[in-house]
RNA sequence: GCCCGGGUGGCGAAAUCGGUAGACGCAAGGGACUUAAAAUCCCUUGGGAGGCGACUCCCGUGCAGGUUCGAGUCCUGCCCCGGGCACCA
């Protein structure tokens, strides 16, 4: 579906004259892939070439016009060379870095696992509950570009995406306003970052994250052993589970006080999991007043409640039954030299007093975290860094590049808890490359998204080996056109490429900063009241559909079955109605090929180039462009569905008129030549085409032409449909409100009554209010 | 919970800027062709009421209101479905 629509617009605009470019290429070197290897018992270097080799065999039935010379696959070494040497890129310019990271660990198969093999906690394989567990992880910078990708999305000359894309990068960033606050504690200061300054007051108690540095300073010996055993039951749950909002409060009181900088209270310092090391500062100031979660807290543990913030009718002694959430209409209260500020002002003004102060500063965060692309497993491209005893962490020098994955038979992890590719002994152990000393390679992988976050980059330079993007080649061809993808792509694919092409950029290696100035998102089918998915079950496979119907007619039905931006129902009868429109036109091309003359050595291609007075019926030319008109324009807008209708409407005037000559055929051979390139193929050499009908052009149509001698107008009395006139275009109102008076069904309801108002909507309505 | 889509005949869907709701297609019914069936071709098809009939009238775009000469389209408040994100301070 996807692909179809994409090839659909290809074919479309090379027949528009555009030099097209339509790659292909297969992305398999990752988790799915290796979990889908395990499951078969097939190892991933078999099962993947083999799988290729079906899609492949797929999309050429299909009938894509892609370009299988540069063609790509993201597990070739000659590819993933340049995966890593983009990782060097990034590593050498700081943008790459190692730390402490938890993930979901399986103790029993004794592996780390991606969250959507966590399933209710458990492993999916195994069962066993799923812990946490910190491990050295590689981490690219993506949030120092933050603001930047935020601003580009922004800037409409730069970008011109399908909204429902830009929205989803916008909140997946998740740009905050707030100020970080520092609470003086007998463990030094507890920096609190939050987003409703003005509710400072309001603070009643401190939550630190259970991984939080100041936990221990902060926990007296008495306490320790209960805060351990929280802390302990925290980290023996799985990552998912941990971040499940609406599940009931758990916490430890640390046995400390901080000082709220506001009020000049010593508030209680407390653990809990609903904090978040990840973000902000992993700690908050709990408003239980204002706060959803604070609130929830504060009531399972009886911390006081205090109104900052009072709305209409309200002070600062209302009771608090529910948090209040909302600033609009609000004012500050119990807030001290504050009170009766607006809340919006008032947060503006602690702020500044704060900043005096020197209690905190105002800050803009992100929900947007660093991209972890390190992955313990085997089926990827091993991280091009080599550990030496001497030199530390040592980059693989170009000219070593690619860093090859061994060939191991067992890739399955093991319950040694590192790489697989740490048990292939000769590959492990490797010379520093700088001072020849013993080191030992890096044994994780990269993650998948990585190897998909350039790839556009290399299309059109995919034969260089010395290269990874020839720079005559790239200007020529990126950033790309135009990028028709699916809205699962768009907050991860989308947002690594173009913090990857940014940073490309920033290092000088490509000219631009965004790769995809215009993205179009398709939508999704549905099948049997779902989104089809592999993983729900509902997929259908094109072969059967293309033995039983043909590729042309499946490409058709796909395309019409619903707007291809919005996606639509799949249903195994729909296809009969394109595929009957086929033979119709096939049948039709056929007759005309018979029934008139010979080709000339010219074929018209643009029958509006020709004079008005050619030889179809007048009915029919002014049908032929009219099609012309909005197949181009819907084609031209990816609404596919309405352009097949279109053609379909002009196959049935064809019909009715019983019209069958080349010049009626021809356009319409031209215009179905994207949507069924193989049956438009032949019935361009059948109408005496001497050349491929993609060497040919788009039929251009004659506005005067398309344009209707006379339309018909809705006569409406007080704005209810009475009757419907025929009038020579562009008729003077008078006279069309004369004709529209002496209707007979308009002078029974206006009934004698004088009329009021005359409403007069040139070539459409007229309406009469009495 | 939050953020995006969407709700129109039996079904998939059309409908420029607010101007004739249901294009196009599926399914269904009737007919032609055929020994017969399939295929093909022709006709009918939102619901209701009336008329022998050409036709006529009423209702109808998830629900309730509103703006307007006129609302599928704009506004307010709800309901339902699909997708995504989810304790982000």
């Amino acid at each position: 579906f996807a692909f179809t629509g994409a090839d659909v617009y290809g074919r479309f605009k090379r027949l528009r004259g555009d030099t097209v470019f339509e790659p292909m290429g297969f992305d398999a070197f990752g988790i799915h892939s290796e979990n889908f290897a395990i499951k078969l018992g097939i190892h991933p270097a078999e099962l993947i070439p083999r799988n290729i080799a079906n899609f492949r065999r797929q999309l050429t039935r299909l009938g894509g016009m892609f370009d299988w010379r540069h063609v790509l696959a993201t597990t070739d070494p000659a590819y993933y060379k340049w995966t890593q040497w983009l990782f060097l890129q990034l590593y050498q310019a700081g943008k790459a870095y190692k730390k402490k990271a938890a993930v979901n660990w399986c103790p029993h198969d004794k592996t780390v696992l991606a969250n959507e093999q966590v399933i209710n906690g458990a492993c999916e394989r195994c069962g066993t509950m799923v812990e946490q567990r910190l491990l050295e992880q590689w981490f690219f910078r993506i949030t120092e570009y933050a603001d930047r990708l935020l601003a580009n999305l922004d800037d409409g000359s730069k970008m011109d995406w399908s909204p429902s894309t830009t929205i989803a990068q916008r909140n997946w960033i998740g740009k905050s306003q707030g100020a970080e606050i520092e609470f003086p504690s007998d463990a030094g200061p507890i920096r609190v970052y939050t987003t409703r300054p003005d509710t400072l007051f309001g603070g009643t108690f401190l939550v630190l994250a259970p991984e939080h540095p100041l936990v221990d300073p902060l926990t007296p010996a008495p306490r320790r052993e209960a805060m351990d055993a929280y802390r302990k039951a925290v980290a023996s749950r799985d990552l998912v589970s941990r971040k499940v909002g609406d599940k009931e409060k758990t916490g430890v009181f640390t046995g400390s006080t901080a000082l709220n900088p506001a009020t000049g209270q010593r508030i209680p310092v407390w653990v809990s999991d609903y904090v978040l090391m990840q973000y902000g500062t992993g700690a908050i100031g709990g408003v239980p007043a204002h706060d959803e979660r604070d609130f929830a807290f504060a009531r399972k543990f009886g911390l006081p409640i205090v109104r900052v913030l009072a709305g209409p009718g309200q002070d600062g002694a209302t009771p608090v039954p529910e948090p209040a959430v909302e600033t609009e209409g609000f004012r500050l209260v119990n807030s001290g030299s504050f009170s009766e500020l607006p809340a919006s002002e008032g947060l503006r003004a602690i702020v500044a007093w704060l900043e005096r102060e020197r209690h905190g500063t105002g800050q803009v965060r992100y929900r947007l975290h660093d991209w972890c692309i390190s992955r313990q497993r085997y089926w990827g491209p091993p991280i091009p860094i080599i550990y030496c005893e001497t030199c530390g962490p040592v980059g693989v020098p170009e000219k070593d590049l690619p860093v090859v994955l061994p060939l191991i038979e067992d890739f399955r992890p093991d319950d040694t808890g590192v790489s697989p590719l740490a048990r292939h002994k000769e590959w492990y152990h490797v010379k520093c490359p700088q001072c020849g000393g013993p080191g030992r390679r890096e044994t994780d992988v990269s993650d998948t998204f990585l190897d998909s976050s350039w790839y556009f980059l290399r299309y059109p330079s995919s034969e260089f080996g010395d290269r990874p993007f020839d720079a005559a080649r790239t200007k020529t061809w990126l950033p790309v056109t135009t990028y028709i993808g699916g809205n699962e792509h768009a907050v991860l694919h989308l947002l690594y490429s173009r913090f990857i092409t940014m940073v490309l950029h920033q290092l000088g290696h490509v000219a631009f900063e965004e790769p995809f100035p215009k993205l179009r998102a398709h939508g999704l089918i549905v099948k049997d009241g779902a989104k089809m998915s592999k993983s729900r079950g509902n997929v259908v496979i094109p072969d059967r559909y293309i033995q039983q119907w043909g590729a042309d007619a499946f490409r058709m039905y796909l395309m019409f079955l619903g707007p291809f931006q919005e996606g639509g129902d799949f249903r195994d009868e729909g296809i009969t109605g394109v595929r009957r429109f086929l033979d119709r036109v096939w049948v039709l091309a056929h007759e005309a090929a018979r029934l008139t003359p010979g080709a000339s050595p010219g074929i018209p291609s643009s029958p509006g180039s020709r004079p008005a007075s050619a030889d179809l019926p007048e009915a029919v030319l002014r049908k032929l462009h009219q099609t012309i008109r909005k197949v181009t324009a819907d084609t031209e807008t990816l609404q596919y569905n309405t352009a097949i209708a279109a053609m379909m409407e002009y196959v049935n005037e064809l019909r009715s008129a019983e019209c069958r000559v080349r010049r009626a055929v021809q356009p319409l051979i031209l215009m179905l030549a994207p949507y069924a390139p193989h049956v438009a193929e032949e019935l361009w050499t059948v109408l005496g085409g001497s050349r491929s009908v993609f060497a040919e052009s788009w039929p251009t149509y004659d506005a005067a032409l398309a344009t209707a001698g006379e339309v018909e107008i809705a006569v409406q009395v007080n704005g209810k449909l009475r009757g419907r006139l025929t009038v020579p275009r562009g008729s003077p109102e008078a006279e069309v409100v004369r004709r529209a008076q002496a209707e007979e069904a308009v002078r029974r309801f206006v009934d004698g009554k004088p009329i009021k108002k005359t409403i007069y909507v040139a070539d459409r309505v007229v309406n009469l209010v009495v």
